[in-house]
DNA sequence: TCTGGGGTCCTTTATCGG
DNA sequence: TCTGCCGATAAAGGACCC
């Protein structure tokens, strides 16, 4: 198997770029509002040397660097290029799991038999998606999903790096083990507490340390890619398993029936993406979040599947009503969200 | 006035029927 | 009838990803 990872640079800001060109100069940031409680999606490079980067706070971001540009998300222009983006890859490379608008694997290994093709292949990718969008992109390519992705992560923007076949282990071995996709915040906590703080510290752990570290299957699975090893082949299509809305308050609520009217609302858009794509839900789920951050969640599942609005309001707002009940307290935020989908053609045939 | 929104997957716990 | 166990499923929570 030989397979690439495609990354697009700063995605949303590079769109927002080509959109407006005289941003290209200026420290730009997609994401929230930097006077309320948003955070950034993006920050393009020039914003990135103020220390800006992804998931930071949009307040804190301004903070750092009050001359920046601050633009809210425009997702459907985002999807164009995406789609743009995509049919490029594929004219090159015809097996592609996408995982995200900005993000894809694509398998080398039906188009090339050995590395050194393998790496024309991505620079031909790369040099099409510049040439059709004018998008930068950095690939990584390697014998797994896990190495190609740290890969393609090493020498942003722009970058391509290989990775021989039998190198992978030393290849991943200097990066911080928070490099290593599937170890979030708990898992680089846990370990750099235990002196782990590189792949390759956390390659040569010993079961009893592992167990003690990250217990269940996460830890052999993250010893396993810290070793270069990876089973997960290319998922070619996948379907939708859950479609949820949520929405984080300007300022906290407690009024129910403030929070049943949000809640009705947010069943409306769920409810309209089920019919847009002739789906029924069986299990309707609340989820609500507290000043203090903590989530809770109640859910409920139906003998049959359903798509009407009023239906998931109800259901949502009885959901929220046992939430506070068992936890009452001002919301920060609340979220609507139903699974078990089915298609209505399916359902009808029963 | 720190900390979004849309997802997926995995674990644990509760519950229920043999 | 009571208890224990097993397996299935639903519910809830948690971690992670883009």
């Amino acid at each position: 198997m030989i397979v690439a990872h495609l990354d697009l640079d700063a995605f949303f800001a590079a769109v927002e770029e080509l959109e407006s060109p005289e941003l290209r100069t200026k420290p730009l940031v997609v994401g929230g509002d930097p006077h309320g409680r948003g955070v950034v999606a993006t920050a393009n490079y020039e914003a990135r040397k103020f220390g800006i980067h992804s998931a930071m706070s949009c307040a804190e971001a301004l903070r750092r660097c009050p001359e920046a540009v601050f633009i809210r998300p425009r997702h459907s222009v985002y999807r164009e290029y995406s789609h743009h983006v995509w049919e490029t890859v594929r004219g090159v490379v015809p097996t592609v799991e996408k995982t995200g608008l900005d993000e894809g694997y694509l398998d080398i290994g039906d188009v090339a038999g050995d590395f050194l093709a393998a790496r024309k292949v991505a620079e031909a990718v790369q040099t099409a998606v510049r040439a059709s969008t004018s998008l930068s992109s950095s690939l990584g390519v390697a014998s797994s999903k896990v190495v190609a992705k740290v890969a393609s992560d090493h020498r942003k923007p722009a970058g391509l790096t290989v990775v021989p076949p039998g190198s992978e282990a030393r290849f991943l071995a200097k990066f911080d083990v928070r490099r290593l996709p599937g170890v979030g915040p708990k898992a680089e906590e846990r370990l750099v507490a235990a002196g782990v703080e590189t792949i390759g510290a956390l390659a040569t752990l010993v079961d009893a340390d592992l167990k003690r570290l990250l217990p269940g299957s996460v830890g052999r699975v993250l010893r396993d890619r810290a070793r270069g090893i990876d089973p997960r082949g290319l998922e070619l299509q996948t379907e939708r398993i859950s479609i949820s809305v949520e929405n984080t308050f300007e300022r906290d609520l407690t009024d129910r029936a403030q929070l049943h009217a949000e809640l009705r609302r947010m069943a409306e858009r769920v409810a309209r993406h089920l019919q847009e794509t002739g789906r029924v839900a069986r299990t309707v789920s609340t989820k609500v979040r507290y000043t203090d951050f903590s989530i809770r969640s109640r859910s409920t599942s139906l003998r049959a599947g359903i798509d009407d609005a009023e239906q998931i309001g109800e259901l949502a707002c009885g959901l929220l009503d046992r939430a506070l009940a068992d936890r009452p307290g001002a919301l920060r935020l609340v979220g609507v969200g139903v699974s078990g989908l089915a298609t209505h053609r399916q359902l009808a045939l029963v």
